[in-house]
DNA sequence: ATGGCATCCAACGGATGA
């Protein structure tokens, strides 16, 4: 079974290009991010005639997930509130960040993390504000249910110097600052692992690279796209890695997937 | 580098991304 997570920058434009890397790929599970489209808007038939089945949480212009599935997906919900409670989800349910189900025993979390912005702004403490909650959610799905869990998606978080082209002086940068980082790392201490570092050690290998400044050719990337497994997934995956076909295409992604197999 | 490039809305410039 292979899991995909991939930060698309909108579904609609990169239609065809999903399309040509599922039909290349065996992908069982693809999680989408930055769709940007009301759910009534997504292109539904197309994945469908791959043999998918679809399940969107959308908005306007913004954000957006997704997850395809070859086989139906259990226990859907999107959003933090049918999870931790309105009170806690508070207002952040009105961007389109959050979608989850269970497929066999495994439970797929699929998140577009906020981007913040830059670090003295208020994008960047709602950005804090949203983890602090992602903490609760998913130590709510990680006690209450006995199944393995994978989170995937576009964290926007760089956790370590060696995911990063050059991280000198990124310290002030969002993706690699303290405090986001210290986020994430109580995140995964609930008991999450970065099973790309199960296979790859060495830094170098990236996910995200800037449209500009010739950010892909120069290898100017970031590794900012993830899945965290539970203990028992984390031992059965046999291989993580990131394709970066897709963004040596004509009008790509900023984002390449990233696949992790069992 | 308040830079670079891409996407969306419904403008033809502004917001957002990372």
């Amino acid at each position: 079974m292979k899991i995909a997570t991939w930060n698309v920058n909108s579904i609609r434009t990169r239609q065809q290009q999903v399309i040509n890397w599922l039909e290349h790929n065996s992908i069982d599970v693809l999680c989408l991010q930055e769709t940007k489209v009301i759910d009534k808007n997504f292109p539904q038939t197309p994945f469908e005639e791959l043999g998918y089945n679809l399940y969107v949480s959308g908005q306007k212009a913004y954000n957006g997930v997704a997850i395809f599935t070859r086989h139906p997906l259990e226990d859907i919900s999107t959003g933090f509130a049918p999870i931790v409670g309105e009170t806690l989800a508070g207002d952040f349910d009105e961007q389109k960040r959050v979608i989850t189900g269970v497929i066999d025993t495994v439970r797929i979390v699929n998140l577009y993390v906020p981007n913040g912005s830059a670090i003295d702004s208020d994008k960047y403490d709602y950005k804090l504000g949203w983890l602090a909650v992602l903490r609760e959610y998913l130590q709510k799905l990680l006690t209450e249910q006995t199944r393995e869990i994978c989170v995937c998606g576009d964290f926007n978080i760089a956790l370590e110097d060696q995911d990063i082209y050059e991280p000198k002086g990124k310290e002030k940068h969002i993706m690699s600052s303290p405090l986001e980082r210290e986020a994430l790392k109580q995140i995964l201490a609930l008991g999450l692992q970065d099973v790309f570092r199960k296979f790859t050690p060495e830094g170098g290998h990236f996910s995200w690279w800037d449209y500009r400044s010739g950010g892909f050719s120069r290898n100017r990337g970031w590794r900012i796209d993830h899945h965290y497994l539970t203990p028992k997934l984390y031992e059965q995956a046999i291989s993580c890695y990131i394709d970066i076909k897709p963004r040596k295409q004509i009008q790509p992604s900023d984002h390449a997937p990233v696949i992790v197999e069992f």
